[in-house]
Formats: structure tokens, C-alpha cells, sequence
DNA sequence: TTAAAAAGCTTAAAGGTTTAAGCAAATATC
DNA sequence: GATATTTGCTTAAACCTTTAAGCTTTTTAA
């Protein structure tokens, strides 16, 4: 109830200064030479009155307030929910706490979250970028504060990245689906310019080409962030209605692949027989789709540590000189039935 | 990359006190007398330095940190990633900045998490307690901070909670089945004391007994948090090779019931011919299963904005008086075909 | 014209911590 | 026995804000 208790008042308590107190807390007693048994005393009366140090005074005075930010799409979304535990495990070991918050794929609010975190101090950043937010990015990068991209990077922008191999593993997913005997392969993918996706989406069309298939543009299916419900059923039924009978489809995330089964089992297309079908990430869902899926399997614990790692590093490193490392996590291709 | 501007810079800088600064930053030039043309000098210093108000310095001075500690069980529990969101989102509404962590079920990281957000000066908290923690949440009521509970509550401690109906909703699910004419009804629970998981259970009995159904002990199963899948697989098999024909099962979470119906695809157990099935939540999982199964649906939007209301209310009345409000959402069943 | 009031600013302390610098007393050195 | 060193502590400033109190100068009121 009554207000905590702080070095002042464990000083006057003893008569002593508050110097005295913190070189002890802190345990400098050696190099700040304090008498053993003054250590001892000050040890007694810390304990005693229950004193807790206020960690806001402390960053105040050295600058570090040993925070994290995090800024993903939707920390409601699996898929950034796990990565997002996976990084406040990893944080808390080495002693940081995160903020978290959540973009919605808004260069706005991605706007408005960096401020936020900046004006609470926040040491550095880890960050899934939203579209259209290279500015934002660079604009951190110069006051100083590390940035970690996670997930997803921007080919142009120069910075610390954490990702996995896009266009290569769905590369090696597509040819996958060709090497089973699949001819027409349709990809659904997001309408963005967000690389993470247009490499995936790149990997599909190197893996047709490799392959001598033809890419067809009525195969590559986009929907929008926003309207993606409505959006993934209009082309899925575009698809099924078309001339060129698909007999594959890579599902470049997880969220594509949940929505568009419903739909799937909805028309009553029988997987794999005949719709072939690769995605990305596991889900408890695909647990109880009726055939067992093929998916890119992403190390997402080892992607979370290294974004922290990554950035603990650049964090030791201060101040930080525009030398950026780029970290890319291998993802594997898990074959099942389809 | 120079260090950021202050309320200092921008004093020396116009050559005038930084009192005057902070008056017009905070709009305050009114009630203090400032003159109009020095109000026009200190705003136009103020954009053209970039000035960003340290909201460290502020939370000292003040003594509030505009801060939330939210401690759930696991973050990345779709259940609790979606609370977070919605507490995200109504938090920074009311310009509050939400610090999470995940207790695992576990007593002892709830307490470390206590402790770190404590001495990060968070204005209140915002629990889904683990099991034995209620001294820990007494000793933080003590500290005079604000505590609501969520989702989970201890029925003997005096507290600020917001929650469902548990027992009642559960008793009608139970009864539903029982109207469907099910008969051997089993239920599947945590080996836990939590209020919120042992309400339901009573909830289930007081369906039995309520129409005349005896109570039978082996048909409650209990899965510890720590081994869930084991148990779950174990009990399940143990129910299903028991003498009773088990003919519904009610799973008490979303989880649970993730885990069992695996369990139950897997032994080809018709769902709902030979097994009728109630469930906590919706998960994309269900969507998946073949038959769409009847369900609790809380509205976990409810939960989060009222948790994030009733703590910001009593924020607003501290010092705080022990006058402690629950707040109860109502759950609904919503009967599909199970 | 003088006293009172208002306007426009500054000073300084406070919040809790860290830490360089300084000072006095005790101990070591020869 | 005088000097140098070590020991054990204190002082005070700094981090960035906020804000009560105070001090001039100008304006108003009589």
C-alpha cells in the first residue's frame, strides 16, 4: 500500500548515503570499496524493507531500458503468435522484456507503433514489415536503434535480416508437385509486393520453368490482406471454372491454405486425387483435413532465437556503423500424401 | 544517430527556460501564461528539432508508466493470442502499452514475470492465473496496483475478475447432449483446481443429476497440463475400452478437444452417430472435422475490452479501496450437429 | 499617480538511480 | 615519526520531465 521503498529510504534507514546503497545493491562492493560489514548490514536492511529496484529510474539514467519492440501483422495470427512467444522466451533470458503490437498490415499503424516504442525508449526492434514501410524502417535505423527484420525484407533496404530461403524452398515445393506427375500448377499467393511472398511466388515460377512447363497467368491466383476471405474464394472458383483443369495448388501461408481447403472440401474436390496440394507451415487444422498435406516446414523457434540473438549482438555492438547481416534459416519440405 | 532532442535542447537552443518548453509541449500555455509568439517559436523549435517526449523521464516524474503486465498461460495458445490482441488493441486506445509473458502453467515463472513487471513500474495487471498463485496475486493487490483477472479466477479470493458463466454455460451443453438422448456422457478436464475448469465439471454433474443421469466416475477424465497429449490419448483409449458405452464426450477446452478428436478420428469412432461431441471455442481445426461439431462460444472481444475497461476504471479511482467487481460475459452454446 | 492585478517568464526541486570526485581516518612504509 | 597509501565513506551532478513558487514588467483600476 504504502509507497516502495528506494535506495533513499534504506540509506536514511542506516544513516548512510544512497551511493553506498547502490554500489552494494549492485554489487560493487569490491570495486567501490565498501566495508564488509556495512555489506552486510545494507544486504539485511534491503531485504527487510522488501526493496525492489525501479527499473524506470535506472534507464533513465543509463539510456538502456533493456526493452524489446515487436511489431508483426497480427500477434493473433498463429503463425506470428508462436515467433512471438519464441522471442519472449529467447528476450527474457537475456534479460529483455518485449512490447508487442500489432500492425494489421498498415503502413499507418506500423507508423504509429514505431513512435510509440521509440518514445518508451525501447533499446531495438524486431520487426515483420508491413508493405510500404521501407521509410519507416530506414527512419529507425537512423536514430541509432538496431532493427531486426523478421520473416519478411525489403531487396533494396539495406538492413539486419532473419528469414528463410523463400524462393528456393518453394522452388523445391513446386517441383515437388511436377515431379509427381502434376502439369497444371496454380499458385495462391497474397496481392503485395512484400518479397517474403514474390520470392515464393518467383520459386513457383522458376520450378515451371526448370521443369519446361509453361506458366500460365490464369494460374497465379492473388488476394488481397484485406479482403482476403471473399478474395481466396473468388479465384479458388475462377480456377476450378477455368479451361485449364488445375491438378496443383502451392499455398504460399498457411492462412491461404486454411481458407482455401474450406473451399475445397466445400466443392467436394477429392486431395490428392485430384488437386495436389503443398502449403506452407503446419496447423492443428490440416490435422484433420481428410489427407494428409505436404507443407514447408519452417524452424520458427530457431527463426524467433536468431531475431534476438541478431539483435542482442547489435545491441553489444553499439554504436552501430550500417554493417548489416542477413540470417537465412533453412526451411524443409515435408512430404506427405499430396 | 546524435542523441535525441530534449525539452533541454530546445530550451538552450531559444535561449529560455525549459519549464516554458514543457508548458506549450504539454499544452499548458494557457494555464501558465505563455505568450503567444513564444508559443509559435516553442512549437516550430519543437518540429524542426524532431522533438519525442521521453516517456521514460515522464513515467518517473509521474510515477504511472501508462503500462499494462499481461500474464497468460501461453501466448501462443490461440486463446490467449487472441485475448492479446483484443487487449492490445483496447489498451492502446486508452494509451496504454501492454507488456506480455507466458506463466506456462506455472507458478514459479508467474511469479519471476510478477516481479520483473513490477519493477518495471506497470500501472496494473491483467491475469489468466496459473494454479497456485493466489498469493501471488494478493501480494500484488497489496502493492496497490490494480489487478484484474481474466478467464480464470480463485473462488476465495476477493478480486477485480472478468469471465464467463462457466458452470451454468457447461450444464446446458451437458444438457443438450442429454436431450439429444445421450446417455453415457463423459467429460474430458485438466487435473487442475483452477475454478474456471472445475466449474465446468460441475457444471457437467449438475446436467446429470439435473435429469436424473447417475454420475459416473470413470467417465470424467482428467489430463494434466504438463503431459496433455499423453493423458489425453490414455484416457481417451481407457474410456472407449471401458465397459460403458461412451456415447458423448464434452471437452471442457478448445484444446482438449483439439487433442481428442484426433484421438478419435484415429480410432474411426463416427462423430456424431456413435459419439456425440461438445467443445469450448471455435478453431479452424473444427472447421476440418467432417462433422461440424455444437460448441461454447465466448466472445472473447468482450472479455479482453472489459478486462481492459474494468482495469483502466480502477486505475482512474486509485488509491484503491478492496471494492472488488466481477464482471460475467455470457457464453453461448451454439448447436451444430454433434 | 499610485496600488493592485495580470502577464510572461525563470528558478529550483523532485522523482530514483548511478558514479566520478573528494575527503577523512586508518594503515602501511621506510 | 613523517609520509604515502589504502580504506571507507560522502557529496553532488546527471539522466529528462513536471510544476510550485517566485520575480519582473506591463496593464488595469481607482
Amino acid at each position: 500500500m504504502n509507497r516502495k521503498t528506494s535506495l533513499k529510504d534504506i540509506a536514511e534507514h542506516l544513516g548512510v548515503s544512497t551511493a553506498l546503497v547502490s554500489y552494494v545493491i549492485n554489487h560493487k562492493e569490491k570495486q567501490f570499496r565498501v566495508g564488509p560489514e556495512m555489506v552486510k548490514k545494507i544486504r539485511k536492511a534491503a531485504i527487510e524493507m522488501n526493496y525492489q529496484p525501479n527499473l524506470v529510474a535506472k534507464s533513465l539514467k543509463s539510456g538502456q531500458t533493456k526493452t524489446i519492440g515487436l511489431i508483426v501483422a497480427d500477434i493473433s495470427n498463429p503463425f506470428f503468435s508462436m515467433i512471438a512467444r519464441l522471442i519472449e522466451d529467447e528476450a527474457r533470458k537475456q534479460g529483455y522484456v518485449v512490447f508487442f503490437g500489432s500492425s494489421d498490415e498498415n503502413a499507418q499503424k506500423s507508423q504509429s507503433l514505431s513512435s510509440v516504442f521509440l518514445n518508451r525508449q525501447v533499446d531495438g526492434f524486431i520487426i515483420a514489415p508491413a508493405e510500404h514501410t521501407e521509410d519507416q524502417i530506414l527512419a529507425l535505423q537512423n536514430t541509432g536503434k538496431p532493427v531486426v527484420l523478421i520473416d519478411r525484407y525489403f531487396p533494396g533496404l539495406p538492413a539486419d535480416i532473419v528469414r528463410i530461403n523463400n524462393a528456393e524452398i518453394a522452388q523445391e515445393a513446386v517441383s515437388h508437385l511436377i515431379s509427381k506427375g502434376r502439369k497444371n500448377i496454380a499458385v495462391l499467393t497474397y496481392k503485395t509486393t512484400l518479397a517474403h511472398i514474390t520470392d515464393r511466388t518467383k520459386g513457383y515460377q522458376q520450378a515451371l520453368k526448370k521443369h519446361g512447363l509453361k506458366a500460365n497467368k490464369a494460374l497465379i491466383c492473388e488476394a488481397s490482406y484485406q479482403d482476403i476471405e471473399t478474395d481466396v474464394e473468388r479465384q479458388l472458383l475462377k480456377l476450378f471454372n477455368g479451361k485449364h483443369k488445375v491438378d496443383a495448388i502451392f499455398f504460399v501461408t498457411n492462412s491461404l491454405a486454411v481458407l482455401g481447403l474450406k473451399i475445397i472440401n466445400r466443392l467436394g474436390i477429392k486431395v490428392p486425387d485430384e488437386l495436389a496440394i503443398v502449403s506452407f507451415d503446419q496447423s492443428d487444422a490440416f490435422d484433420f483435413f481428410y489427407a494428409p498435406l505436404s507443407y514447408v516446414s519452417q524452424c520458427l523457434h530457431q527463426l524467433g532465437a536468431e531475431a534476438v540473438s541478431l539483435l542482442v549482438k547489435k545491441l553489444q555492438q553499439l554504436p552501430y556503423e550500417r554493417i548489416f547481416e542477413s540470417v537465412i534459416v533453412e526451411a524443409k519440405l515435408v512430404i506427405r500424401d499430396s
